[in-house]
RNA sequence: UGGGGAGUCGCCAAGCUGGUUAAGGCACCGGAUUUUGAUUCCGGCAUGCGUAGGUUCGAAUCCUACCUCCCCAGCCA
């Protein structure tokens, strides 16, 4: 894997996965075509993709432009590597859910410019359809020793976890017997407790110092309507322990999530480690006959793995549990510390309990054959890893969940897709296209830092895409007659404009020239300050493709208002003719014919909110939302414009990029969007 | 105060198994071209890598201490 084969910039997880590659650390996966448990896998073929990442969102809301980053980055690493990325939805909690989710979900995601469909599957998958294994592992989890269910209050758990800084008290339910949490976590099954009455509890440790491993709750009980289970289950799985099983199941190798999940990965191991002998059974067989290999191998092979694993469960101490075999082990690691030698004494003990009991191992085994300094040993248990990155921030809009909903029930915008919205459906109606969304991401990059990107790089990623490939239209958005007083009534001549200026092969466009035009109100001053180009009495200008005119004076209503401005053209200087150049002006300004332009609507959108962090602090974002954020003008624009589509995008030429508006634009009724204007330093 | 992360130019972000002139993008500042004050093009933009020590011929990269910021105490995800 040589590094010009990934011209993309570097990151971190572009290395590990290159790392991986390299390593063959997946190389040995089947894949049986679906989701399912090894078994299942094992009697497929070789995994034809050569990585597995997912997106799992919880079907509860609109996606926003920080799922945009998660979408470009997960598909994006499996389009670049070969591989594959599953589109999930993760819906554990059927409170939450609703179907109308799903189907926003599949929209933008493909409207991003991604799917889920490679080597002849469609990788959609639902986090709801594995609950059946997921119970099955949970049982598992409790004869085993590994969860209980405790009936706790959810008051007496949340006292009994302890704080940051001191340890959690252990539930008087902690100790009871398997047989009895086996036998009320079937009645929780069977519906025979009430909701919150009990849960099913991962028994680690209450004093342990990261919080999530306090013996977090994996199963609650839950009366509601599931949208895709409807009222089969009345228990359903936590998303900790729901989601390693989830890509388990799925065969997924790097599982990419936002550095807030970073604590939680502890727990994520933990669960596949423990379950291994459920969900890998095939694989667990091998790493049997691996164990069997390496103490073939003689004693030197033998003693140089044993004080491997010696050395990962020192500093790992929870990869080792608390049955007897494991005590047994954790006293061979304690003498073996003192004196090494030990080791060859007790490696025949050592790798008889390993090989016996292995299902009690396999938390240290997993590392150990995952890290094995001594000679590459493959892995048979082809665990999913659990990765993390940061988050996107964004200057000048909120993001979360609860913020978005309040705007759109308050009113404060006219819906979730409104223009002004970070939502996908928002963007995608602002005129925002999934290729200058891509491109952002690309350029913001990702990390384990913390990044605060300023809402204009967005805008610039559209501006720099629309700039390469956007037709080009006029419209006066803000009109102001302008009379042509020495050219002739009734006179039109046709003025040729190109569609893109540096894609001829777009073509070109006419405008007639009149008598009466429409200009932009801000091309006209009548006290210019100094630098000022365009029109003022006096001054010279060229109409662009057109003639050069001079300002000749002004016409005003009865409170000094300009209602109109007159002008001579100067007859031999029209736009391609010799005489063009005969007289140098600076300034050139846009028009349109009074007797044959289009009437339209026209929205201009400015930032939602006038603070960078509206998120932040102790500030209430609704004192900080922008004053009409929204502007609706009436305007005129090319006739050539009738026959714009909804979601169409054009530049209207020194303004910026507008989109007719996939709601409300039609033929009869034109309606624009400004997506975003044109750079100006000038500053109108 | 426990645990987990992160600190490289205004904003991102490479580099971090020690040796490069500390990539690149955006922003910004010059200048050229321009009938969009747009685009394009050229040029400029960290003796410096959170701070202070240390190791070394040599440190953003290794060591030590300290500082700052972010995340975690849901039967949410």
């Amino acid at each position: 894997m040589s590094e010009e084969q990934y011209p993309q910039p570097s990151n971190f997880l572009r290395q590990i996965i290159e790392r991986d590659l390299v390593q063959g650390t997946y190389a040995g996966r089947r894949w049986g075509g679906g989701p399912g448990d090894a078994a299942h896998h094992a009697a497929g073929d070789s995994d034809p993709a050569r990585i597995r990442t997912r997106f799992p969102p919880e079907p509860n809301g609109y996606l926003h432009v920080g799922h945009a980053k998660s979408i470009c980055l997960n598909f994006g690493l499996a389009r670049d590597y070969g591989g594959v990325c599953h589109l999930r939805f993760d819906d554990t909690n059927p409170e939450k859910e609703e179907r109308e989710y799903v189907d926003s979900i599949v929209d933008a995601v493909q409207w991003l410019g991604f799917g889920w469909e490679a080597f002849g599957h469609a990788h959609l998958y639902y986090a709801s359809d594995y609950f059946d294994f997921m119970y099955r592992a949970a049982e598992y989890l409790i004869e085993a020793g590994h969860a209980y269910v405790d009936q706790q209050t959810a008051e007496e758990m949340r006292v009994n976890r302890g704080t940051l800084t001191g340890p959690g008290r252990d539930s008087p339910w902690r100790d009871q017997p398997a047989e009895e949490s086996l036998r009320l976590f079937r009645q929780m099954r069977a519906g025979l407790h009430a909701d919150g009455s009990m849960v099913l509890r991962a028994r680690i440790d209450m004093a342990s110092p990261n919080i999530n491993l306090r013996d977090p709750a994996i199963y609650r009980i839950k009366r509601a309507t599931h949208h895709n289970t409807g009222d089969r289950w009345c228990i359903y799985p936590m998303y900790t322990y729901a989601h390693p099983i989830e890509d388990a199941l799925e065969n997924i190798t790097h599982s990419i999530c936002t550095l807030e999940f970073e604590d939680q990965r502890p727990f994520y191991d933990w669960t596949l480690e423990r379950i291994v002998p459920l969900l890998r059974a095939p694989q667990f067989a091998q790493a049997k006959q691996l164990l069997d290999d390496i103490a073939a191998e003689g004693v030197e092979a033998r003693r140089q793995f044993a004080l491997h694993c010696r050395n990962l469960a020192a500093a790992k101490p929870d990869k080792l549990g608390h049955s007897r075999y494991e005590r047994r082990v954790e006293a061979m690691f304690a003498s073996w510390a003192k004196n090494p030698d030990l080791a060859v004494n007790d490696a025949d003990e050592f790798f008889k309990l390993l090989r016996e009991h292995t299902q009690h191992f396999t938390p240290l085994l997993q590392h150990a054959l995952d890290e094995s300094p001594i000679k590459p040993r493959p892995n048979p248990f082809l665990l999913p890893h659990q990765y993390e990155f940061n988050r996107l921030n964004l200057t000048y809009v909120v993001m979360s969940k609860r913020k978005l909903i309040q705007l759109v029930e308050d009113r404060h915008v006219d819906g979730w897709d409104d223009p002004r919205m970070p939502t996908v459906v928002g963007l995608r109606r602002r005129g925002y296209t999934p290729q200058s969304i891509q491109l952002f991401m690309e350029r913001i990059g990702v990390s384990k830092s913390m990044q605060w990107i300023d809402y204009a790089l967005l805008e610039q990623a559209l501006r720099d895409d629309l700039d390469a490939r956007a037709p080009r239209a006029t419209a006066v958005l803000e009109p102001l007659k302008l009379v042509i007083d020495n050219w002739p009534e009734g006179k039109t001549e046709d003025c040729l404009f190109q569609v893109h200026p540096h894609l001829p092969e777009l073509g070109t466009r006419t405008i007639p020239m009149a008598r009466e035009l429409w200009i932009e109100r801000d091309d006209f001053m009548e006290q210019p300050p100094k630098g000022y180009f365009r029109l003022s009495p006096g001054s010279m200008v060229r109409l662009r493709s057109a003639y050069v005119i001079k300002c000749t004076g002004v016409e005003k209503d009865a409170a000094g208002h300009v209602t109109a401005v007159h002008a001579e053209y100067l007859p031999d200087t029209k736009s391609g003719t010799e005489g063009a150049n005969s007289v140098k002006v600076k300034g050139a300004i846009h028009w349109l014919p009074a007797h044959a332009s289009k009437a339209a609507e026209v929205r201009m959108y400015d930032r939602l909110f006038s603070d960078p962090q509206p998120d932040g602090g102790a500030k209430d974002f609704l004192d900080l939302l922008t004053p009409n954020s929204k502007r609706v003008l009436s305007a005129f624009v090319e006739s050539s414009l009738a026959d714009a589509q909804p979601d169409d995008k054009f530049q209207f030429e020194r303004n910026g990029y507008f989109v007719a508006d996939r709601k409300d634009h039609s033929a009869a009724r034109p309606v624009f969007n400004l997506a975003v204007s044109l750079k100006d330093s000038w500053g109108k």
